[in-house]
DNA sequence: CTTCCACGGGAACACTGGGGTG
DNA sequence: CACCCCAGTGTTCCCGTGGAAG
């Protein structure tokens, strides 16, 4: 097609001719969880073997569930909770699997919140004394004779301010007459229990279940078996597949991503109306999900730190950045933009901060007699980044802005 | 050995959005 | 209605500390 020009008459036509490789696309999302799990029976097992006691009527041991994000870790506790508690009705023994993800449910109040809703209690978002609303819970789950199973999915987002909660949820049985609660903590932070209060720690650690990341053949055979529902038969090039699991595997065996890949792949390939997806197609997804990761982040940054790394960016171009360089710039901004000039102290969290988020590096380092801070660069592509802070419109006077150039100290 | 700068832990505070009670 | 209580969040204030250059 020429440039500038469209033909709008019959673009839709056009567009609905695209040949359609996908069968179903949606098998590929992370919300799709599949019925059959490869490589993942003696993970099924071991948690099976585990929580079988509730169905003798007898509570089962804590469970702590190990494994890198994307290790199937999440899948497996839900399949084997929806197992049990279909095994339990069959049986007559009433079992309740609750699934909550704490890095939604994040405090105390409103775990306990969400756990007295499940069983029909009204809790109102915010104003009651912590200690009500887990009597609230207490007493719902204590009407009847039954056995609760708590799966607290990313428990270590819950832990870093006060294990209050698990300390008394793991000893919230001493307080039931009738039902009995066992605990499901899963977490992909590996040294999470350092942290945990020694009590908690041997409580909730009585079972440990290890998920290994998955390796490249493996991560083959799970797209595979995904591929099939999911393309229409013949689209993909033959090393599409392994190519999607070479990556992936990379990223400490991540299925997750795997799938992002394949599907990415799969869409990059419609769009390029190719009738094959191909291995460029691959390499061209692998770029984006980066890229769109990024722009992602970074554009949800609030404005603060959105400051903070804009001076970050503007100092890169010459070197290494210093705490120090980076609060002047900072400061100066906030002035143009007539924002609040936040502390030293803070700023340093929200550097820390954007480190942990992959935005930046800082290292601390230490200068001798010039004292101590932390080194800072950048560890994603300058100019785009550039472009996404801009986009704030709170931000866009300083489009002119340039920093003093730093007489160097050194040279 | 001193000296320097910022790191980073912890307490304290302000503020928000909600509750219950008289 | 006014008033005080509560959890949660973001921030400031205070301060002890690391560690190599000088």
């Amino acid at each position: 097609m020429e440039k500038g020009t469209i033909t709008i008459r019959g673009i839709f036509e056009d567009m609905l001719t695209i040949l359609n490789i996908f069968e179903n696309r949606d098998v590929l999302r992370s919300t799709y969880t599949p019925d059959y799990l490869p490589h993942r029976s003696d993970q099924v097992r071991a948690l099976a073997t585990v929580l079988v006691s509730a169905l003798r009527g007898e509570t089962p041991s804590n469970v702590l569930i190990y494994g890198k994000t994307g290790t199937g870790k999440t899948a497996v506790a839900k399949h084997v909770g929806q197992e049990l508690v279909r095994t339990g009705e069959l049986y007559g023994i009433p079992c309740v699997v609750i699934y909550i993800n704490c890095e939604v449910v994040d405090t105390q109040y409103r775990l306990l919140a969400s756990l007295a809703r499940h069983f029909d209690r009204e809790v109102p978002m915010t104003g009651w004394p912590t200690d009500q609303v887990y009597s609230e819970f207490k007493n719902a789950l204590d009407s009847d004779k039954r056995i609760a199973i708590i799966m607290l999915d990313e428990v270590d987002k819950l832990t870093y301010k006060g294990d209050d909660v698990l300390y008394n949820l793991t000893r919230i049985n001493s307080d039931l007459k009738k039902a009995k609660v066992s605990l499901i903590g899963i977490t992909n932070d590996l040294k999470f229990t350092e942290f945990l209060d020694p009590r908690v720690r041997s409580s909730l650690g009585e079972e440990e279940i290890i998920f290994p990341p998955y390796d490249a053949n493996q991560l083959r055979d799970i797209l595979q078996e995904r591929a099939k529902m999911a393309f229409k038969e013949g689209v993909l090039e033959e090393t599409v597949i392994p190519l999607c699991a070479a990556y992936a595997a990379q990223e400490h065996g991540d299925a997750r991503r795997a799938l992002d890949l394949l599907r990415v792949s799969g869409e990059i390939a419609e769009r390029a109306k190719s009738a094959k997806v191909l291995e460029a197609h691959v390499k061209h997804a692998q770029e984006k999900i980066e890229i769109d990761r990024i722009v992602e982040v970074v554009k949800t940054l609030p404005t603060q730190s959105k400051l903070v790394l804009l001076s970050a960016v503007l100092l890169c171009y010459d070197g290494n950045i210093t705490t120090g360089e980076a609060y002047n710039i900072y400061k100066q901004m906030c002035r143009i933009i007539g924002i609040e000039v936040l502390t030293q102290r803070r700023v340093t969290d929200l550097i820390s901060e954007l480190d942990m988020m992959g935005i930046l590096n800082a290292t601390v380092v230490s200068k001798g007699r010039y004292g101590r801070t932390k080194e800072i660069s950048l560890s994603v592509p300058i100019d785009s980044t550039r472009k996404v802070l801009f986009e704030d419109y709170r931000l866009k006077p300083l489009e002119e802005y340039r920093p003093p150039s730093q007489t160097k100290l050194y040279a």
